[in-house]
DNA sequence: CTTTCATTTCAATGATTCTTGAAATACCCT
DNA sequence: AGGGTATTTCAAGAATCATTGAAATGAAAG
């Protein structure tokens, strides 16, 4: 990944109601959520969970589906995954003391 | 860390120039790099490079120490790692399908 | 085919962030 | 003290981002 889109996958992390949703997600598990539903939770107006939705969705982060009436939302760690690779690997060339300060067990 | 925190941090890194300060800042070692330096490396104005060394140290991502006449900088993992585990743990809650998403070695 | 529900889109506004160049500060040397 | 180098700080303006409420869209159901 090259560092521009990488800044642009942060800026779209460096939200907390983007955060929540997120959160939200990963916990609704592979079935997702409604985006009423995602808005509910994170006790967001309608038009503003739909905004933070579209840029979660915009940046990768997100599946969007049709279901009938309502729009369901699951999370894709493959964004995810691809931002912390490019943290450790790219910008901190795989270093043992980065591994050193992550706290969860890394082989 | 606190989803707010987090935000924080990750719109301190929602920026090309920081992003490639800290990878110049890693790969400069433990030793670390005057700001002018960095500045030149990174060809931005000094004013630019202080704007940006100034939101890195803030956030604790670099640590600042005056040598005579210079500032020298150098990185600090510990943020990074910290930021690294709430991505995986707090806000993805430890998710096994994640870590098949990071491409380097994960135990 | 009109109503209703779920969601998005839009326009306006406010807030935050970035860039630039000039001025200020800090330190060293003679 | 005075001059030079290194760096930051500041003010102004441009650019980007977020929030709000109203209007538009899409889909189902009476």
């Amino acid at each position: 990944m090259v560092a521009e889109d990488a800044a642009n996958l942060f800026g779209v992390l460096s939200n907390t109601d983007r955060l929540c949703i997120i959160r939200v997600l990963v916990e609704a598990g592979p079935s997702g959520m409604s985006a009423g539903d995602i808005a509910r939770k994170i006790g967001a107006s309608p038009s503003r969970a739909s905004f933070h939705l579209n840029a979660l969705s915009e940046a990768g982060f997100l599946h969007r589906e049709r279901q009938s009436r309502t729009l369901n939302y699951r999370i894709d760690f493959n964004r995810i995954g691809a931002l912390i690779t490019f943290l450790m690997e790219d910008c901190c060339k795989g270093s043992a003391e980065l591994r050193n300060c992550c706290s969860m067990r890394l082989g």
